[in-house]
DNA sequence: TTAGGGTTAG
């Protein structure tokens, strides 16, 4: 077993029996049976008429009473660390010693030290009390300032009276922190149990996989799964749909996919959950084609007999939604109930918000009737992608109308309902109304997010009204709301408007400096800033930053640099970056056949390229 | 212990 030799801070003090305490102790008359006793204590009796027998039995009785004003009596000055002591030498009940030990850390206003600790969870694991240790490692686990994982191990080590302690503390420590979304810590009893040779059960690797997922440390969670591998634990089938997950949200479906065939090698076969992972997978951050890869899986699934759920069409309705296919996700809802799945509220959830999205409000509201009329209740987000709709097309009565049945129906208004309104009345540069707003979701309760901000101060720039942006951003800051990269994205988009663009580029070089990571976006409106601005050079040079920073250029990248040379003069060179564009596989869009189209081929140039664009342009 | 729904920029 590995040892550490690091300093101890915890363990420096209180490691020593009762019997060499510093206290001017007593012996009593059994010395194995009874704990020394301080002389001057108080209501302790002195020596020659000391009732140790009796103090013992009125102390346990107490606790065991939780009579705690006469346990305060019994105790006096002895001090509660002092009879935690002598509760572990005279072999008490751990149950009783495990409520005086909660009682005490309450009374005395700070937690006892490490040692007590550890002797109390080997206590309640050889009574083979599980929830017990649960329970205080939720509570240790929780402290403001608890001890690294090596001290606590350390001090695990060293007060057993076995030469290893049971697996189950480790096993239950590296849950407990998972739990309490502590995953550092939670990765670092993870290692620290592979040091010591603890085989940690499946049940703790999942939690600890689960929070590595929710917290998208997908890095680490790969080097888990690998270790977990290595060390022979054997994972099931919730081990590697959470690991799938946690693939797919990094966008990573390839590898995905191959886990869920590896699955086969471990006993698992991929099941209902690892499928609609891999479609959610596939639908949320697939390329071109997503959604045909998507369905391609629906269809092995029911190859390898196993039958979609509501789960199932539900992922693949959103995914056509969100794709802008409203149309597609009304086929694959008719064929949902044609298999007899009846749809909750999150189907129609999905296909309102798709329809909304699309403009379709009135078919948004049909599908609210439907679903009422199905017996389906509306929820909060039914109603926050309502108001959405109607903000979507400027009809802001009907959006608050909805708010007012949200409030008349006892629901609850969300941040998001608040928030979609307010940014309903900022696009349309009704800035008033939105902070009537703003004001009234405080009084609710409801504290502004980023996202309201960055509606506000993006109403107030369109509206071009600076010094309203600008007390927005620093009331964001006495609020300590963090800007996000969207807040960053509207600045620069800003300043670029104005022609300050070396103003702009500072904020790019502030956000690398806060740990924003700037988007493809946040480039491209800095590069449009610069074309505008005829800087082509700096334009140029973003991009190589971008691709500097992992992020390839893409058409919108490609378009504003085509623009940027066409403007110009420069054809021949905006001419090789489209013919680049088409080289790197990306598809071009209506605003690369505008540009074609408006600067290109009116500047009398007629672009040099092959395939459908130039069809397209003919 | 694992899977599905809402707002902000462009």
């Amino acid at each position: 077993m590995k040892k550490f030799n690091c300093f101890l801070p915890a363990l420096s003090h209180g490691f020593q029996s009762p019997g060499k305490l510093s206290l001017s102790t007593i012996s009593s008359p059994d010395c194995s049976l009874m704990p020394p006793v301080p002389l001057s204590a108080e209501p302790i009796p002195s020596s020659d008429t000391i009732d140790l027998e009796g103090f013992k039995s009125r102390v346990c009785h107490s606790i065991s009473k939780q009579h705690w004003t006469a346990l305060k009596r019994e105790i006096g000055d002895l001090g509660y660390h002092k009879l935690l002591e002598f509760l572990f030498q005279w072999n008490v009940d751990e149950e009783l010693l495990l409520r005086f030990f909660k009682w005490s850390e309450k009374e005395n206003g700070s937690p006892h030290n490490l040692e007590f600790c550890c002797r109390l969870l080997h206590l309640l694991s050889n009574a083979k009390k599980y929830d017990k240790i649960r329970s205080l490692l939720h509570s240790m686990v929780n402290r403001e300032n608890d001890s690294s994982c090596s001290v606590i191990f350390h001090a695990l080590t060293v007060s057993s009276d076995r030469p290893k302690f049971n697996p189950v503390i480790a096993d239950m420590l590296v849950s407990a922190y998972a739990k309490n979304s502590r995953i550092d810590m939670a990765v670092e009893a993870f290692k620290r149990s592979g040091d010591y040779g603890i085989r940690l059960s499946v049940l703790s690797c999942n939690s600890l996989l689960n929070e590595l997922v929710k917290s998208n440390d997908i890095k680490t969670l790969e080097l888990v799964y690998k270790e977990t591998i290595r060390r022979r634990i054997p994972l099931n089938h919730v081990s590697f749909n959470t690991v799938i997950h946690g693939v797919c949200k990094a966008g990573k479906l390839r590898k995905a996919v191959d886990l869920a065939a590896d699955m086969e090698s471990w006993g698992c076969s991929p099941n209902v959950i690892t499928y609609n992972t891999l479609i959610d997978g596939h639908c949320k951050m697939g390329k071109i084609g997503k959604m045909y890869k998507a369905e391609s899986l629906l269809k092995e699934m029911v190859t390898n007999r196993i039958s979609p759920t509501q789960v199932t069409f539900n992922i693949l309705i959103d995914g056509y939604c969100k794709d802008g296919n409203s149309l597609a996700a009304l086929r694959v809802f008719d064929e949902m109930k044609k298999k007899g799945f009846s749809p909750n509220a999150i189907t129609y959830n999905s296909l309102i918000n798709g329809l909304s999205k699309e403009g379709k409000i009135e078919e948004a509201l049909d599908l609210n009737t439907q679903m009422q009329g199905c017996n389906v209740q509306p929820t909060i987000v039914t109603y926050n992608e309502l108001i959405y709709g109607f903000c979507r097309v400027g009809k802001m009565i009907e959006a608050k109308n909805v708010l007012d049945e949200v409030i008349e129906k006892g629901l609850a208004p969300s941040l998001v309902t608040y928030n979609s309104l307010i940014d309903g009345y900022c696009k349309l540069g009704k800035m008033e109304e939105a902070l009537e707003l703003q004001a009234k979701m405080s009084q609710r309760g409801l504290c502004c997010d980023v996202s309201t901000y960055n509606s506000l101060i993006a109403g107030f720039c369109r509206a071009g009204n600076t010094k309203g942006a600008s007390r927005l951003l620093d009331e964001m800051g006495e609020n300590n709301i963090q800007a996000d990269v969207i807040t960053y994205n509207i600045l620069i988009g800003e300043l670029c408007r104005r022609g300050e663009s070396r103003k702009a580029l500072k904020l790019l070089d502030e956000m690398s400096e806060l740990g924003v990571d700037p988007k493809h976006v946040t480039y491209n409106i800095l590069m449009d800033g610069f074309c505008e601005e005829g800087n082509l050079r700096v334009a140029l040079s973003l991009r190589e930053r971008m691709e500097r920073g992992g992020r390839k250029a893409n058409v919108a990248t490609y378009n504003v640099l085509i623009k940027g040379l066409c403007r110009k003069g420069k054809m021949e060179e905006a001419n090789r970056l489209l013919n680049e564009l088409l080289e790197k596989g990306l598809v071009p869009n209506h605003v690369t056949y505008d540009l074609v189209r408006d600067e290109m081929i009116e500047k009398g140039f007629m672009p040099d390229i092959e395939g459908h664009l130039y069809d397209v342009v003919q």
